[in-house]
DNA sequence: CATGCGACTTGCATACATTGTG
DNA sequence: CACAATGTATGCAAGTCGCATG
């Protein structure tokens, strides 16, 4: 392993108070492996930003001891109480208690809309017949002759009653769940305990896929411990599985990360436990996504340049791979990988586009060599877009759309692999989604460049950060459900703008007759009550302005998600600088779960950082 | 080179906890 | 102090991307 982490940063073991020599790659590995999260790093004076890669570090060894108890099984079925009943045909029948588990799965969601779609009612009533009884599968032939009004009141009920449980109770049942945090939520890595993210295995119930998906309402199935495989190091305490059972396997591999995995059944895809975001392991991995991020900061002019360059190239292949990095490069695309037909929901991204997900306009409203976009992407969230494009970039999309149907892909000749392989061959680590970190983190720079007001006070300072970070949600498409209480907050906040509107009304007219007042009897008195009514008047008027603001805010927020860019995409250390330079408590843009997934940029960043 | 698999990151929804307010 | 509003944690689906395989 190599790093180059230059000479400006000082590394200091906390621990022990040692100071370590920064160029002596032995310590640096210690310090790596053992005390990550102790070390500060600090930047010298004057130089400009801190900066460490590794190269492919020996055999990709992750870890060198690795401990834990393995997943935490989710709760076996308890039947239904005998006087809840499952009818068929307007008679209660006795399930099985396979099918019986399988009825409640479908009976707890009654009232959400998934089960009045098709496929989900197909899907489930096919994968629930495949476990029936024989006796029971000659009776229940039809979905619509299933009554599960009963289950489903259970469950409402049963729900209700715990959340009406008295106060010791619940105290109760919380110190059960922190027990069992405690006993399963943690892993000894390299000497060090860390929190696990995800240690129970999930439950078994009926798939939800988001957006149009195939398979929704298929039988997801019980994890049991001979599905599961223990990742852990040869020499630590193999953990037990569950009394009467046996794990799958157990396997000693450090060049992985996860603790434990299983196969799903619905897309035959692979399941981990991992390591907490807050963890070493994800913690330096996160860094280096940032470094990576950063250096093509350094490059990104060249291959703009080169991308435009290529817009012209004889090869249709370089064409289409040069117009499709514009547009990841611009519009902070994803990549767009290629889907199995009918697995999944239908969904693109960059390379995956089809000719019908996009129009051209020579001209519209006043603008040249529009493309609008309009496309599901990732969770199935559509990109609607309306883009002025440079015009060989229009020209090109022309070419590339001739004659093609429109179910056709745009890009035909290209794919992720292939971007991937010459982005690689522009810049060491470089794929696709680091535009997207690039683009992502270098906007919430600038934004809060031209937004922050050194003057603001601390709230308004935060109003613009969310903003800034506004504007990279808006970037990177990251958008949200509008919020059920939406309407009625907005309302009650209209409601408090207008009390205030009318506060603010009679300030004024007190204030005139103060005036008056003052004017006619010249005395002290009545000049200080000038005073006091114009010191009142000014309060009022700020608190409507942070209500105007908030309200702004708010509506502006609406539809927009910031969380996702905040965790995935902005480089933690542009906002710790932030902070630092306008004297924002971190805490305000950061809470404690966040504050302890960027610790390692806590540490590190101080107000000069530049990403 | 197409395809599938494995490992890991990213993403939204919802459940739950805490805080603010009448 | 109850209840709504808001903030946080959890859940798990759905991406990206590298690599093995034929």
């Amino acid at each position: 392993m190599r790093i180059n982490i230059g000479n400006r940063l000082w590394l200091k073991k906390v621990v022990s108070g040692m100071w370590y020599d920064t160029k002596s790659s032995h310590l640096l590995n210690t310090w790596r492996r053992q005390c990550f999260w102790l070390v500060t790093a600090q930047r010298r004076k004057g130089s400009a930003g801190s900066r460490w890669q590794e190269e492919k570090s020996e055999d990709g060894v992750k870890w060198k001891q690795l401990e834990h108890k393995g997943p935490y099984f989710a709760p076996l079925y308890e039947p239904l109480p005998d006087e809840v009943h499952f009818y068929y045909d307007g008679k209660a029948m006795k399930l099985s208690l396979a099918t019986e588990e399988i009825a409640t799965f479908y009976g707890k969601m009654l009232d959400h809309e998934y089960t009045t779609k098709e496929v989900f009612q197909n899907n489930f009533f096919n994968d629930w017949r495949k476990e029936m009884t024989v006796e029971e599968k000659k009776i229940i032939k039809h979905l619509n002759k299933c009554d599960f009004t009963e289950i489903h009141k259970y469950f409402v009920d049963k729900n209700e009653a715990r959340k009406a449980l008295p106060k010791e109770e619940k105290q109760k049942l919380k110190e059960e769940a922190e027990r069992l945090q405690e006993a399963f939520g943690y892993c000894i890595l390299d000497g060090h305990r860390e929190k696990i993210g995800n240690f129970k295995t999930e439950p078994p119930g009926l798939f939800r896929g988001r957006g149009d998906h195939p398979k929704m309402g298929m039988l997801k199935k019980r994890i049991m411990p001979e599905d599961v495989i223990i990742n852990c190091s040869r020499d630590s305490k193999i953990p037990e599985p569950p009394p009467g059972h046996k794990w799958k396997e157990v396997r000693f591999d450090n060049t992985v990360t996860w603790l434990a995995s299983w196969t799903e059944n619905i897309q035959n895809s692979i399941k981990y436990i991992m390591l907490n975001p807050s963890s070493k392991l994800k913690g330096e991995k996160d860094w280096q996504k940032y470094e990576v991020a950063r250096r093509l900061k350094e490059v990104v002019d060249k291959i703009r340049f080169q991308y435009r360059f290529d817009w012209k190239s004889r090869e249709m292949k370089k064409r289409q791979r040069a117009v499709a990095l514009y547009f990841i490069d611009k519009l902070a695309l994803r990549a767009g990988n290629e889907k199995e037909e009918g697995e999944t929901a239908d969904t693109v991204g960059c390379c995956s586009l089809r000719v019908e997900h996009i129009q051209l306009h020579r001209e519209l409203d006043g603008q040249e060599h529009i493309v609008e976009f309009d496309f599901l992407g990732k969770d199935s969230i559509r990109y609607y877009n309306k883009v002025p494009v440079e015009k060989p970039v229009f020209k090109n999309l022309q070419l590339f759309m001739e004659n093609k149907d429109p179910g056709d892909e745009l890009f035909d000749r290209l794919t992720t692999s292939t971007l991937n392989k010459h982005l690689q061959d522009l810049m060491d680590g470089l794929t696709a989604k680091v535009f997207r970190t690039y683009n992502a983190s270098i906007t919430l720079q600038e934004q809060l460049k031209v937004l922050t007001n050194a003057e603001d006070n601390v709230a308004a300072k935060i109003l613009s950060y969310n903003r800034a970070n506004r504007a990279v949600a808006i970037l990177c498409n990251h958008q949200r459900a509008t919020p059920k209480t939406f309407e009625k907050s907005m309302q009650n906040l209209q409601t408090k703008i207008d009390a205030k509107k009318e506060q603010l009304a009679v300030a004024k007219q007190e204030l005139k007759r103060a005036k008056a007042d003052a004017k006619v009897r010249k005395s002290v008195k009545s000049k200080s009550n000038v005073d006091k009514k114009k010191k009142l008047l000014a309060k009022l008027e700020e608190q409507l302005m942070r209500l105007c603001t908030q309200a702004t805010d708010k509506e502006e927020n609406k539809q927009v998600a910031l969380g996702t860019s905040k965790l995935n995409y902005l480089d933690p250390r542009i906002s710790i600088a932030w902070c630092k330079k306008f004297g924002v408590p971190v805490e305000k843009i950061y809470n404690k779960t966040q504050r302890e997934k960027f610790a390692w940029a806590i540490d590190m960043a101080d107000e000069e950082f530049e990403f």
